[in-house]
RNA sequence: GGAGAGGUUCCCGAGUGGUCAAAGGGAACAGACUGUAAAUCUGUCGGCUUAUGCCUUCGGAGGUUCAAAUCCUCCCCUCUCCA
């Protein structure tokens, strides 16, 4: 089961809401990267109170380990984890990107080498879609090539065809009715190949569509250009997910264009780092002009961490090496995270969103 | 009282004549992080300053030497063992 309504638009960007056998997704969403099927130091109901609606998980992650016939016998991962709301699970496609020097890649599929014990592994499209719907995830991604930046047209060319007919293939062996699969387009960074690649995925047909192979290293502008070209192709009623994106502002920007759906690593991998987002921008626990400032993080934001915790506390955490610390920055980063994306819905809602971007610049 | 070991830049600790402002950790300070090989990584870390420069610094005071953290003399202090 899987839908997607459109409630209401200013200009391009959209306000909708998904439902999936787990739950509804109000969007634009935010979903918060759990990889190894946690969302790092937090508990799932932590992750709930952030208002969080909907997880990322890592199939080439949770292949390796716990491995999928494990998660099968356990019920699935929403029962694994213990999380009950919607699910994504990322192909592993990502990895052929990150885990470069691991991988080698053939119009078959993608040989790993585990970044844990250095075995090697036999990944094709078919394989992927296998797992994931082992996994049970609400929502399935194809199995893509995310070419790495910069790369020449003649790869990304090469690339952008093989990801194609991995797609199709991923299509062609979904077998479960509750489970959504998106298409990933590519492209890279070269216009008239964006437009390729989307308008071959949006030929093969998908339950919602994902804007891949950006924010790998591009500038912003690039980023947005490309964003807009893949998004103006996309269909009108299906969700349009932005993948790995990004920071406050990129996602301002991308629902600009009419984007739906993000995930980023940012809010949760900050917060571990000590880098935490405010109104005000962002600030940095670890350094000393906090060390006796009594002040929440942010006086405008709710979380537990901002209601009860001085910064000098949560710097003394940081700088001990607490993991409270951990714990307490990464609520308070998806918080504010998932505060921008009720901003954002109310603003498009109220026909105020470019008035709430640009208030929103101003930080 | 006797025997032995040792005192190095904020801390631990390497360094036995020049290549030493002194390895390596840690701490501290600052920065990065975009479908998580990340509680990670990078930079700075005596002063002046930015030069193949000067000054100060290896417990203290002298000395040897062209040259000393390194060798010699005396002194101060710590630790271990034996009385």
């Amino acid at each position: 089961m899987f839908d997607f309504k459109l409630l209401c638009k200013y200009e391009n960007a959209r306000c909708g809401l998904i439902t999936t056998a787990h739950g509804k997704i109000q969007t634009p969403a935010f979903m918060p990267v759990g990889t190894q099927a946690t969302v790092k130091t937090l508990s799932p109901e932590e992750i709930t109170k952030t208002g969080s609606e909907i997880l990322l998980c890592n199939t080439y992650h949770l292949y390796l380990r716990p491995g999928q016939k494990l998660i099968e016998k356990m019920g699935g991962l929403h029962k694994f984890m213990n999380w009950q709301g919607p699910i994504l699970t990322d192909s592993g496609g990502f990895q052929v990107f990150s885990l470069k020097g691991l991988t080698k890649i053939t119009d078959d599929g993608v040989m790993f080498q585990s970044h844990l014990d250095g075995s090697s592994h036999f990944l094709t499209p078919e394989d992927s879609i296998d797992i994931q719907q082992s996994l049970g995830g609400d929502v399935m991604m194809c199995f893509d090539e995310p070419p790495p930046y910069p790369s020449v047209n003649e790869h990304l060319k090469k690339s952008l065809e093989r990801t194609t007919k991995w797609e199709e293939r991923c299509k062609k062996v979904k077998t479960n009715e509750n489970q959504a699969l998106f298409g990933i387009t590519q492209g890279g960074t070269d216009q008239r190949l964006r437009e390729e690649s989307t308008r071959q995925i949006v030929e093969i047909g998908f339950d919602g569509y994902a804007i891949g192979g950006l924010s790998v290293g591009e500038s912003t502008s690039l980023m947005l250009e490309m964003t807009e070209i893949s998004a103006s192709l996309l269909p009108e009623k299906k969700p349009r997910y932005l993948m790995g994106v990004g920071t406050p502002e990129d996602i301002l920007e991308a629902v600009k264009r009419g984007v739906d759906m993000f995930d980023c690593v940012m809010p949760t991998r900050n917060a571990r780092n000590g880098s935490l987002f405010t109104s005000h921008g962002r600030i940095n626990i670890k350094n000393a002009a906090h060390v006796d400032d009594q002040r929440p993080l942010d006086e405008n934001c709710q979380c537990y961490t901002c209601k009860n915790f001085s910064r000098a506390y949560l710097r003394h955490l940081f700088m001990s090496g607490e993991m409270l610390g951990l714990r307490l920055n990464t609520i308070h980063n998806l918080t504010y995270y998932q505060q921008l994306m009720v901003m954002i819905r109310e603003s498009i809602q109220n026909k105020n969103f470019s008035g709430f971007a640009e208030e929103f610049g101003k930080i």
